[in-house]
RNA sequence: GGGCGUUUAGCUCAGUUGGCCAGAGCGCUUCCCUUACAAGGAAGAGGCCGGCGGUUCGAGUCCGUCAACGCCCACCA
């Protein structure tokens, strides 16, 4: 093949030629002919599509794409898929920031609706099916945008091969893996409180919530005993009051001990409420006395359930106090009335003013930050809300279930090793099953009814089940078989459940997804378990963990074989980069300014796990090394066309390639750990050496001006081509650049260097590394003597040992061309270079 | 309150089973327009390897302890 050597090499442009090219080859494509024991199959994390591409984010796939590279160049057919998570209240919040629309289940479809250019302002109520198709209008054009960016990064996935979690495939193996959850009991549905976000007017699970520190105030209450004494209580939350069900303390407390039994009646409200015991009530906190309301935090809930205690909630889901006074507050007027209506915080600030005034409230209160759980996604503090949910059962309350799921963690081959822990530690920490029903609207819904008795009742304890040839179903329009749709919401007729499930009840079926589970079982069996799952760390607990949980339910075995956790990405500052500090970079900013392979080098550098910061620094060395591997390649190549080079036979060269090979030893063993970062180190140390010692020593040889050129121009061929297949993985645009220059196909496809190729490795290493050496001291010399690298040498003298004298005859012609010396003067003894300069 | 991780040159980081006289790049200083590369090259100056205490012939590497930073978890009345 001709060699055409650019006259003057650039990276611009590289990105764009070579990503329409492998698209155009098909250069990713899988090739499902292949066995199952030839297969690498990675289960891609579905990204939230959410219009810009977080650096974090991107920072994990490139070290997934290298990995990726490698298992393909060393013979593995690598099924590399892309998924969109799309479903969910992050699109659902973006469409209505973006259109400025709200979703109103209760207005009609308007068919032709247009979103608008512009935000409306304020936003504008629309029917549950508009807000759903604005949904999907937006994440279609959010999810190019994204594509174009892992184009753009040089992803080596399978385009054709993508998904998104809220496609009808998504959407059909989601519902059928509930059905068949729920058909193994694995899934149920109950009424119980819940943490409920005011907001989003939803239920939210265990694995989404996060503590943030919030300003508070105790506010030191009496309650009344019937001899007219006080009992004080402390509370962060005196609104609550109105709906506490007991005073509650340690059952060794002394102080309250004799209390137990006897009733108290509450202030303002005068509700009367027995004192009760529990061990989880903490003599240390406040007065050791507490009251327990339905429900103020979620130990409310477990002293509610355990001892018993009646349910006397108000608050209701948009977070008001409910409109009407409770009945058991009735006798009582006007006091509830000052709150109804209000939010939590409304109605605590004017709680405090009238418990002040009847004299109930002891001093003023005192002020203290503490811990308040919000939904993650959320603004306000959750409240807990007693509603119907569906759960899949993860062993939060089986321990039987939990040592199984431990089990599967321990099964799973982590990297880096500790990540194993934070598995550990949260399927310990768990205190409940997974709750996966969300009243939400852009979601795979629940795919069941309900029927309405003839009292008008519904019955929830018999939900009328989707058939499999129906999904994927949306109860709240199909009609379950055997009814008709005017059954709907009538006696003796049914209702479909207007719930949908939580996100990540169908990205945890990610591996079935794309896979095929459900339709392409010839597919399904080569890639299934997949042997490779990477993902970030603060993801363990919801993603990892819930696809070992369905995977567990459904195929009994692990999802995959490995998991690579990668690092958090912390800004220049080494703060962790988040919307709310206002120190985002977006991946496409980076990737505009450096090129995309100064980007994947830095996110190269990464160690497996390591949290890394964004470094521009680093992103520049990783462009120059681009630039030099194209340098050094148009040097490498610009000897003739010799297609068929000869035989390598100088002891330079073979040194050099002696050398090489454990190059490709290290960086192979490195890759087979999934450690990426040093396989880059390696394989970088080695080429710097080449180009700065290497190359520099042969660079006459060949020119043709001292006798083994052909050996030098075969040497350098070979090691360019391995240079080019090492660094492949990192640098995917210029290592294809420069292949193409002299190779046929793609260096994605062609194979993983081997020792074999360098030769025997018997040649040692010592010829180079003393010519390397005793070159260095002219350097120095030269430097020293403030004269150019060319300027000639009168007199180069070597004292060594003998054996380093030997080895540096072997590449004598070498050494004196690149030195500018014209003879070497030799003695025995301990190490020194003499180095004269002419003139 | 518990757990995990990190702490090595001004900066970003390597340092694999203990042998180092401690490495790289950036930055800094000096020099070199050299026919692969001036968006380059050569050389140089920078560190009691977070503190303290152990084990050992020998510790950046192992053990204990403390501190700072980051993350995760916790029943936050």
């Amino acid at each position: 093949m001709p060699r055409i050597l650019p006259e003057k090499p650039t990276l611009d442009g590289l990105d764009e030629k070579w990503s329409e090219v492998w698209e155009r080859d098909g250069t990713y494509r899988f090739d499902r002919t292949k066995a199952r024991s030839e297969i690498f199959s990675i289960d891609t994390p579905p990204p939230t599509v959410s219009g810009s591409l977080h650096t974090g984010n991107m920072f994990g796939y490139v070290q997934t794409d290298a990995n990726a590279r490698y298992r393909r160049m060393s013979g593995w057919e690598v099924f590399y898929p892309m998924g969109w998570d799309d479903n969910g209240l992050p699109t659902e919040r973006r469409v209505q920031n973006y259109y400025g629309v709200t979703c109103d289940p209760s207005l009609p479809y308007e068919p032709g609706f247009q979103p608008p250019d512009q935000a409306f302002e304020p936003s504008k109520p629309i029917s549950r099916r508009n807000f759903i198709e604005l949904c999907h209008v937006l994440t279609a054009e959010d999810e190019k945008l994204f594509e174009h960016a892992w184009r753009t990064l040089g992803l080596s996935v399978d385009w054709s091969h993508t998904y998104a979690t809220i496609d009808e495939h998504s959407q059909r193996t989601s519902q059928q893996a509930f059905l068949n959850n729920l058909a193994r009991g694995e899934a149920y549905s109950g009424e119980a409180p819940v943490l409920w976000d005011i907001d989003f007017k939803s239920a939210v699970a265990q694995a989404e919530l996060e503590d943030r520190e919030r300003p508070g105030a105790y506010h030191r209450v009496a309650f009344h005993q019937s001899d007219g004494g006080r009992l004080y209580i402390e509370t962060s939350r005196p609104e609550l009051i109105c709906s506490c069900v007991a005073l509650v303390a340690h059952p060794d407390d002394a102080r309250y001990s004799a209390l137990f039994g006897t009733t108290v009646t509450s202030p303002l409200f005068r509700v009367e409420l027995p004192i009760v015991a529990h061990e989880l009530a903490d003599p240390e906190k406040g007065t050791g006395l507490a009251m327990i309301c339905t429900f103020g935090d979620t130990t409310d809930v477990t002293w509610w359930r355990e001892l018993r205690l009646p349910t006397r909630a108000v608050i209701e889901a948009d977070g008001r106090f409910q409109a009407e006074t409770p009945d058991w507050l009735l006798g009582e007027a006007n006091v509830y009335e000052e709150i109804a209506g209000l939010y939590a915080n409304q109605a605590r600030t004017r709680m405090a003013e009238l418990l002040a005034e009847s004299g109930d409230l002891d001093g003023e209160p005192r002020p203290i930050t503490h811990l308040v759980k919000f939904y993650e996604k959320g603004d306000r503090p959750l409240e807990i809300i007693t509603s119907r949910q569906w759960y899949i059962r993860n062993g939060g309350r089986d321990d039987d279930l939990r040592k199984q799921f431990l089990n599967r963690g321990d099964e799973l081959h982590w990297v880096p090793d500790f990540m194993r822990v934070r598995y550990r530690h949260w399927v310990e920490g768990l205190n409940g099953d997974w709750l996966i029903s969300r009243q939400r609207f852009f979601g795979v819904a629940i795919p069941v009814w309900y029927p309405i008795r003839e009292d008008g009742n519904t019955d929830f304890e018999h939900p009328i089940l989707a058939t499999s040839e129906q999904l994927p179903v949306d109860p709240t329009s199909h009609v379950p078989i055997g009814y008709d749709e005017s059954q709907r919401g009538q006696p003796g007729g049914f209702v479909g459940d207007p719930d949908v499930m939580d996100t990540w009840a169908t990205s945890s079926l990610t591996p079935q997804i794309a896979g095929h589970w459900l339709d392409d079982a010839d597919l399904w069996d080569r890639v299934f378990p997949m042997d490779l799952r990477p993902q970030g760390p603060e993801i363990i607990r919801t993603w990892l963990f819930a696809t070992t949980v369905r995977a567990h339910f459904e195929h009994g075995r692990l999802p995959w074989h490995n998991a690579t956790i990668n690092g958090w990405i912390l800004d220049p500052d080494r703060k962790k980069m988040s919307k709310s500090h206002g120190n985002v970079i977006t991946a496409q900013d980076l990737m505009d300014e450096h090129g995309p392979e100064a980007v994947r080098y830095w996110a190269c550098n990464g160690r497996p796990g390591a949290d890394t910061a964004i470094d521009t620094g680093v992103m520049k060395i990783g462009r120059r090394l681009a630039i030099k591997i194209l340098n050094a390649s148009k040097f490498a190549l610009g000897f003739g066309d010799d297609t068929a080079p000869g035989p390598i036979t100088e002891p330079l060269d073979l040194a050099m390639l002696a050398g090489l090979t454990a190059t490709v030893t290290e960086a192979t063993r490195a890759f087979e750990e999934f450690d990426y970062a040093r396989a880059l180190e390696v394989a970088e140390r080695a080429f710097w050496d080449w180009t700065d010692d290497y190359v520099e020593l042969v660079k006459v040889r060949a020119y043709g001006e001292l006798p083994g050129t052909s050996s030098a121009h075969a040497a350098l061929q070979l090691s360019l081509s391995i240079f080019l297949r090492l660094f492949a993985p990192f640098l995917p645009f210029v290592t294809e650049e420069v292949w193409s220059w002299w190779q046929e196909g793609s260096v994605h496809r062609s194979s993983w260097p081997t020792a074999a190729e360098t030769g025997e490795p018997s040649h040692g290493t010592a010829a180079l590394e003393a010519a390397s050496q005793v070159l260095a001291e002219v350097r120095r010399a030269k430097s020293e003597a403030k004269v150019s690298m060319k300027a000639p040498v009168s007199r180069l003298a070597v004292v060594a040992s003998s054996e380093f004298l030997a080895n540096l005859q072997l590449g004598l012609p070498d050494l004196l061309s690149a030195a500018g010396a014209e003879t070497l003067q030799t003695s025995e003894g301990e190490f020194a270079v003499e180095v004269k300069l002419a003139s």
